[in-house]
DNA sequence: CGCCGTTTTGATAAAACTCAATCATCGTGG
DNA sequence: CCACGATGATTGAGTTTTATCAAAACGGCG
């Protein structure tokens, strides 16, 4: 059961510099008229779910949350993988339904914020507007990164790719956390469980990886990084 | 070499139901300080190159132009295709660069309007923002939609599925111009030529299509639509 | 007509999936 | 505290799908 926590202080926010509202001016910021709702979801909790109406958007304040798309027959493709200071839920711009899910995968915390008070803010603020639009275009170009990886890599290298990614804040030979099944990165990357878990298996044994609990630690970056270019087996041009 | 060909007149522009400016109020669309430019492509020209210093969006008056993002390596992904009543180029909004390259496959004519321009006609009226809004919600769920297929479905469902879509306003048993090679089709896939021709030549041989010149016709639409829902070798669940 | 890029076709190999069985982990309830 | 069941991970064998390489056929166009 999601736990509703309190109501944001946008001005006082401690991940303020990550959202939306980082470069508003004080003054502006002490004039939005909402206080936004703050809600703690476990592992495995919806914060919203495909077809919903859709009448928020989330920033997320911690954790870690996979945006999925439903299929018909059954099948989930994981669309993106969001942490702290994302914007999730841009649907909502267009005051129809969700068409994809938002799920944490490791205890997450977000905060809600109605579209019409957002949408009025925006038209009236605008730094605010060009700080949407940003996150817009930036979203679109990963959206379109993604169609490129898929489309154009390997197996293996989407993998590699995904992990040096996905590992890249933390200093390098650190732990990391990877809250996520092979199920969930197969979804993610459109490989079956059976194919991820090969690859690391075999990364673990040639001393890539290491991995315990759900953590992570790339042992190995050169030989990763040859990986996600493509390096086994060579291509040429 | 593309030819400017005049400068366009929005009020009485033919595409304009098709386009941003479509519901903006009589009144505002007399006042829209400045005349775009059109320019005419032959196939194979570019409208703009990706890398390229962003700083005009497009709106697409005819033709078809395909949108790809070229790799190091050399290879290239085709991102999207645009016809008549697109909006493309929206990296303009970010003041950088093209993140893609816009190139016609057929003839093709475009509108050019300036970033600086169409920013400042956004913020002083809300219907203009609210289209662009909407714009911008679709392209992304469209994106979404690409990810999904190319990464859940195999081969021969994604071109069918391509076709079906491509073909999807001709009234059934049309031709359809469809001006793109094999390697292009690949390109938009994720699959190389000699696939797609070979799933070409089968479903030719088998009468489900016919082409001819440059043009495709659906001969047994169910028989294709079975395809595209992976009903060839049934996968249960 | 001859050239060049595209398309087709065949043979083979690589990549990934499917099916099936086993193992590990972890939380729950007796 | 331990046995049990459930979920996830691993591994192997066999198959399907797709890529790769190579060669031939086709089709416009100068």
């Amino acid at each position: 059961m999601p736990k509703i926590t309190g109501t944001g202080h946008c001005p006082s926010c401690p991940i303020r510099h990550l959202s939306i509202f980082a470069d508003l001016r004080p003054e502006r910021l002490a004039n939005i008229p909402f206080r936004p709702l703050i809600t703690r979801y476990k592992a495995g909790e919806t914060i919203y779910q495909q077809g919903e109406r859709a009448d928020a958007l989330f920033t997320v304040r911690g954790g870690v949350i996979k945006i999925i798309r439903s299929l018909p027959d059954g099948r989930n493709h994981l669309l993106y993988l969001e942490t702290t200071g994302a914007l999730i839920g841009w649907d909502s711009f267009l005051e129809e339904h969700y068409s994809q899910s938002a799920i944490a995968v490791a205890d997450a915390e977000v905060c809600r914020l109605p579209e019409r008070d957002l949408n009025r803010l925006r038209h009236a603020d605008l730094e605010l507007d060009n700080a949407i639009l940003r996150r817009w275009i930036t979203s679109l170009r990963r959206a379109e990164d993604r169609m490129v990886d898929l489309s154009t890599r390997k197996g293996n290298e989407k993998l590699a790719a995904f992990l040096l990614d996905w590992c890249a804040t933390a200093p390098p030979g650190d732990w990391v956390d990877l809250p996520l099944t092979r199920g969930e990165l197969g979804e993610m990357l459109g490989l079956t469980v059976e194919t991820i878990s090969r690859f690391l298996a075999d990364w673990r044994k040639r001393g890539i990886i290491s991995e315990e609990h759900r953590r992570i630690r790339i042992d190995d970056l050169p030989a990763l990084q040859r990986v996600a270019a493509g390096g086994e087996r060579r291509r040429n041009n």
